[in-house]
DNA sequence: CGCTCGGTTGAGACGGTTCAAGACGTGTGG
DNA sequence: CCACACGTCTTGAACCGTCTCAACCGAGCG
């Protein structure tokens, strides 16, 4: 028994929490209509591959809740973590038969999809679409160069701080400004972690227990930690404009860097 | 004494051979028309800052001849050059206040360029202009990608190899099927192309002349080398894909990695 | 001619990796 | 509830690639 047909004038993506953040929220109602009605969902557990290198991209969407990563392979095994999607965090190369990277289910992860030949449609018919993709991909472009500085030009111990801070500002749902959500929540084992930032687990660990011993960070787990001194880990991963939000008013998108 | 009105009729980027691999070259009669009554000319000479970081970005264009680089600086002078743009390439930053790397010429370059407010407003009449812009961003962001991956977990000679395929390509003007183009030309000096690799510029000349010795390239000076053995250079790139050529049917845009 | 600047070459030091062993925590089966 | 095993994380020690520092070289130029 389906539902019934009156019952679609309210969809279900009127009820989703995720929307107001993110793409899909900021065009008209009318499209967004057409976006909840070729929108399906889907989910994965950890570890299971959404979109394979190379494979051909059939769909693309939003994360809802969870976490992706976006993973490169070099033949010989070697792996660079390029990216991680966070909820309401749009995903899948668009206008393009095959992506380059794979992406992956980093947690379980529920993931609002759309079939990428109609959604490229609907770009067609509304350029509003077309304009909200644009600012999110330049603010990924923007995101990766920020990368780009980190593993060219920083230490190991920087770029730990850095990822930190992203984590923080990722998850804190951008109140960033007080001295708000001081725990950090890493979505990630060591081996992703240590792949995003081009070094070893072993190596993550050493310095994440030695910031402990500075009293930077606690460690309540592997994967949790509290922020004890913001200021100096500021000051640890060279750059004090990391401390400063991104200014909302020129990007309705998200935040910028990271 | 200006020029009579209907010389106009004949723009001079009609002229231009830059526009048949650019961006300005994909879209229809009247948007070039409308494109190249609000473009002008720039030339800045070598070394010359076109737009500083944290600069608003008071205009955009397409670099027309020589080589531009963008670049990001640390507080404490180390800086990353985070992606080289050469003739058709598009350039600056749209859809935000100010640009968040330098844009500098690499070597002396003249750029066709457009006030950044007028093109974006241009692309909110002509969404296909939109489009393109799409596309080749879509492009820059695999590339930059791909240089996460080669910054995170490649070896310096891995590196250096990558970067001397990608010269090939891009310089080549994508007739890279045969064993043509087999000679290179580095645009830019060895300062950058460290700060390019993340590495340093002895380390860069020390590899260099490692590759020369063992028969894979011939130093004809600084800037400019033969590849005798292309097999070897791809070999030691570490990714044997570079040497398939992107599949230019799926993007009328430009080829994709790097 | 001598200056400067970019590139090259060498020697030593250092950061980070590698390899190997140990600790922790978690789920499973007895 | 314990014992066991497995995977992940941690810790230690040796090793190696790359950086750093410094000297040198050569070309271009006032």
């Amino acid at each position: 028994m389906e539902p019934l047909p009156f019952i679609r004038a309210l969809t279900p993506c009127d009820a989703c929490a995720v929307r107001k953040n993110s793409l899909c929220g900021r065009v008209s109602a009318d499209l967004q209509k057409e976006l909840a009605r070729i929108s399906h969902p889907r989910t994965y557990r950890i570890g299971e591959t959404v979109l394979a290198e190379m494979e051909a991209t059939s769909f693309v969407g939003i994360v809802a809740s969870g976490v992706l990563r976006m993973q490169k392979t070099l033949e010989d095994g070697r792996q660079q973590l390029v990216g991680l999607l966070f909820r309401s965090d749009f995903f899948g190369r668009v206008f393009a038969g095959l992506s380059d990277y794979a992406i992956e289910a980093a947690s379980d992860v529920t993931l609002c999809c759309y079939e990428r030949r109609a959604f490229e449609r609907l770009t067609e018919r509304f350029p509003q679409l077309e304009h909200q993709l644009m600012l999110s991909t330049l603010d990924e472009l923007d995101a990766a160069r920020n990368w780009m500085l980190l593993l060219g030009c920083q230490t190991i111990p920087e770029r730990i701080a850095n990822f930190l801070l992203m984590l923080c500002r990722r998850s804190g749902a951008d109140e960033w400004t007080a001295g708000a959500n001081l725990s950090i929540h890493v979505p990630i084992g060591r081996r992703d972690m240590a792949s995003y930032l081009g070094t070893t687990g072993e190596t993550i660990s050493r310095v994440i227990h030695e910031m402990s011993r500075k009293g930077i960070i606690k460690i309540r787990n592997a994967q949790d930690f509290d922020i004890l001194n913001k200021r100096q880990l500021v000051r640890m991963s060279g750059r004090d404009d990391l401390s400063i939000p991104p200014p909302v008013a020129f990007r309705p998108t998200r935040a910028s860097s990271f």
